[in-house]
DNA sequence: TGCTTATTGTTCATGATTGAACTATTATGT
DNA sequence: ACATAATAGTTCAATCATGAACAATAAGCA
């Protein structure tokens, strides 16, 4: 037993994952430094960007969305805050909930931030073509499903 | 200006690789969880699996290999040679240089380690043919070249 | 050979993320 | 209505990754 056959390194869906997560992680690092100029952290732009999309969210729905618990989003929402990029305002319904939406300067902040991350992307799959990003996309949307017990 | 044409969700490539980044999160996050009963982190593993694949590194080439400054190799090491899972002894030739390679038990667990990473890769691409893994495998390799500054 | 520069690894302070315990508020069931 | 459970958010201690400054060693070059 623990013959070379049984190395996951032979198993190609092994394999190539092992190629996306380090992608993965490249692309992480290289969003922190194009951020920079910006001020932002890419867990700062996450942020944002859910709450563009998704005006009003509660603080639980965004940790929810962003995959992370709740108390990192307590801990990130003040630096936000203070740069008055996002507002944080008490449901009159549910005093528990805290709705937060984007500020015009948080929203101009966004866009600008989207423009390094979208050319950092475009630089990164620019070797493949939109048919392939989606069979990609498709694929990941599938993982990420199948990794939700 | 900033009409909603601009918007990076109109681009292919970044709808795609934000599932790209979703699921690798989620992967990260069950991966964690996959190796607890292990007492592994997930950083841990990534270090036992280069020392396997390539015996003698240093801490130097580790860091590269892991993407990863060489300050947190050194933080990251003594607990996996307290648990004697690693050795790490100077270099005859150049005694700024550790080479580490793994020890019995490093190995064993390890094999253990990969059993369970292995099956939940199968369990999150299952759903993918080994052809489009092989493809999206192929396309992040690029992609982490792209970024190699 | 000597002097300067580069490289390896460590230390340390900082910021990020986590999970558990806690408070306040709302929902549920009798 | 009242007691109990569930939910939203916060606090806090612990862990982890980072980058800058540093010590030890090696390499390059006059």
């Amino acid at each position: 037993m623990n013959n070379k056959q049984d190395l996951p390194w032979d198993n190609p869906r092994f394999r190539n994952w092992v190629a996306v997560a380090k992608a993965c992680h490249s692309m992480e690092r290289a969003l922190a430094t194009a951020l920079q100029p910006h001020d932002l952290k890419p867990a700062q732009l996450d942020v944002l960007m859910n709450l563009y999309r998704h005006p009003g969210m509660s603080q639980h729905d965004l940790a929810r969305k962003l995959l992370v618990g709740r108390s990192n989003i307590t801990m990130l929402l003040p630096q936000l805050e203070k740069r008055s990029l996002v507002s944080r305002e008490a449901d009159a319904k549910d005093r528990r909930i805290m709705r937060l939406t984007l500020t015009a300067d948080g929203e101009a902040l966004l866009m600008r931030a989207l423009k390094a991350y979208g050319a950092l992307i475009e630089k990164a799959m620019s070797a493949s073509t939109p048919e392939q990003c989606d069979l990609i996309g498709a694929h990941m949307l599938r993982v990420a499903d199948a990794l939700k017990d």
